[in-house]
DNA sequence: CAAAGCGTATGATCCTGATCATACACGGCC
DNA sequence: GGCCGTGTATGATCAGGATCATACGCTTTG
């Protein structure tokens, strides 16, 4: 099932070291923000560690998690055709990412069909993901949403111990619900006896129990 | 803005018609499905005219909405590199739509470096459109999802008088809610003199009002 | 070392959207 | 024409999540 959800870090070697050749590396520190909406674009991002989350703000200020991206996934794909971002992009933790130059990768996808038809992968696979979150969050109950969540991140993480990307509070946003009821949904999940959570591990005691429990 | 949201339709001639040589249109009644999840994969769709919705089941037997796509929009872009499909594909009006072969898109995207980067804008904004649609399942109140819902309709339509893609009870679920609270907060909005339901379209009265709304 | 800020956590209250029930209009079909 | 299915619509009830308040531990900073 892994192949569901590959990493630009899959690619084949020598697809990587052209992209490195278009790339600049970067540190950021955790809380700072990639870019801004209306920033000019330079390019997009592959996160190489660390995680970024991509909110936006609503009109009467309220923060909207997009996305939030661990290593070996990129953000802001669309930027290469836009000259502006449309979100923010927040380091949630230290993080060494890539900026991918816009002109050179246009260009080098025009020269490399091989490259091309990898990265129309990766895209492709990235609709999936996103079609996953939506079909999340259209789920009713916020134990569902959570449930639903950590069987993601177990499926990518191909583990029954899974990492969480980020804390709590930011994956509560993702799953459009505040924090205090993440809190509360996990404590009675780990009250049943089905998961277990240990700093930012999460333990699934109970599989198949779990899978049950989504609507 | 609608630059944000361009259809495979508004490809240049040229790649329209090599599009449509690796094409079969196809000609489908409202309610019967394009493909079902286990489906053997043969390669994505565009829609010519009408509307489809992609929608998966939960263990539970919920039907949960991913998208609606009406006429100009690809779905199952995914479908390029899986051998199956993995959701359902409903026809939710009279269709006509083309089913674009795989292998023969892949070969085609490796032949002409254009038409690979036209795509790779197509499957961009793609993700934009879904960015959107996560913001939208973010907002908290039902009235604000239908509002933002129906803000994103005018601009991709540009008008102030717009069309509904499908019947309310489709686009309910799309917005993570009932179909009786779609009625109710329509009903409100309209009480309000801030739009008017006139059949299948919408006319916006009040917009900035409208704007102002979204939490 | 003290203070501040943040993530984590839990309690009490209120409001609202899901649920169940009912009804009506419309189109297709026998 | 009459029947059935479906979309649209409205009402009553109730569970459950948002909100506001409070607290505690850990890291960071001065």
């Amino acid at each position: 099932m892994l192949e569901e959800f590959p990493l630009f870090s899959d690619l084949p070697q020598e697809h990587l070291a052209r992209l490195e050749a278009i790339s600049n590396e970067i540190s950021v520190k955790k809380g700072v923000l990639l870019f801004s909406p209306g920033d000019a674009a330079r390019g997009f991002f592959a996160v190489l560690a660390g995680a970024v989350r991509l909110y936006r703000v609503s009109p009467k200020g309220k923060e909207i998690s997009l996305e939030i991206a661990g290593a070996g996934r990129t953000i802001a794909e669309a930027s290469l055709f836009s000259d502006i971002y449309h979100c923010y992009a927040e380091a949630i933790r230290d993080c060494t990412v890539c900026l991918v130059r816009k002109d050179a990768f246009l260009e080098l996808i025009q020269k490399d069909p091989q490259f091309a038809v990898a990265w129309f992968h990766i895209l492709s696979l990235k609709v999936i993901h996103l079609h996953r979150q939506i079909e999340e969050l259209s789920l009713k109950t916020p134990r569902s949403r959570i449930v639903s969540y950590i069987l993601l991140l177990a499926e990518m993480q191909k583990s029954a111990s899974v990492a969480l990307p980020a804390h709590r509070k930011s994956i509560a946003t993702l799953l459009g619900m505040t924090h205090e009821t993440f809190y509360r949904s996990s404590k009675e999940l780990e009250n049943e006896g089905l998961v277990r959570f240990d700093g930012q591990k999460i333990e699934i005691v109970n599989r198949s129990l779990l899978e049950e429990l989504v609507e």
